[in-house]
DNA sequence: TGCGATTTGATCGCGTGCGATTTACCTTTG
DNA sequence: CAAAGGTAAATCGCACGCGATCAAATCGCA
């Protein structure tokens, strides 16, 4: 394989490797793990559109909808028209999605000790790789 | 987000966008990046189990069989059960599959490229990302 | 005011990924 | 040699993720 191939399997790799460290600690509470991403972003600024969860996420409606559907299923979060602009659905955060922030605060820690690196090496590592994901974006 | 969760959602969205890239210069052959992957693997390695590509990949049977059938219905690999061992299935390329090599290979420059970076500096990120990957395999 | 263009989510179809289970085959052991 | 145990792949069900498309609402501009 030459580097960028390798690189681009690293990359993938890796990601499938923190989806299963994630996995297991999720699924207790009934999650997985773009479901928890969307909470993170929730519970860092609730009542967001659609469309802003997908810019922060970069996810497409045909991904947010179905799967903000299974969360308001489960009652994590409330799904409602903008009264201003009936295009927007605005979500939001029940009492047991708020709730969720308190109960899965261990799973930082959790991640980084399966991370296995200092905190300086790991922030060295994130901004690098979000430098690579962001000359991709702007590449593609 | 605490820095697990961010070079978490790095990973998660370096990959997107590193699929994305991909996307694009493996539709023309009716490709997609997991099937490209299986490919790369039997570009150098031709003939091995499905075991051993699910090895080789980090992937299940359950994932590989469907993506092997379709594969085979395009005709670029070919699927047997082993004579001296009737449970496992070799894969092997056909003459498409392997034309496929000659006719991809200018898209290593093109992912090159996109990444933006040096080689000497790709590859040790690369490194980086798969010491990562292997400590979460190991703590998953 | 009115009508086409744009925006926003939703829907559809397909291709991964994986946990759980099943089937067929091999191996071991009594 | 036969039953028990183990292994490889396949199958099933579910959850993303996205390209393409659609419906409804809003905007823009004559």
């Amino acid at each position: 394989m030459t580097p960028p191939e390798m690189i681009c399997f690293a990359l993938y790799s890796a990601n499938h490797a923190m989806q299963r460290v994630y996995q297991p600690v999720l699924a207790p509470f009934g999650l997985t793990h773009p479901q928890f991403l969307v909470l993170l972003v929730l519970w860092a600024d609730d009542g967001r559109t659609v469309g802003d969860l997908g810019r922060a996420l970069q996810l497409e409606s045909n991904t947010l909808t179905p799967l903000l559907k299974r969360m308001e299923a489960q009652g994590l979060v409330a799904r409602a028209r903008v009264a201003e602009d009936e295009r927007q659905v605005r979500v939001t955060l029940t009492e047991r999605g708020r709730a969720l922030q308190a109960e899965t605060s261990g799973i930082s820690t959790c991640i980084f000790d399966a991370c296995g690196l200092a905190l300086d090496e790991l922030t060295a590592l994130r901004d690098q790789i979000i430098g690579l994901r962001d000359r991709l974006r702007a590449a593609g």
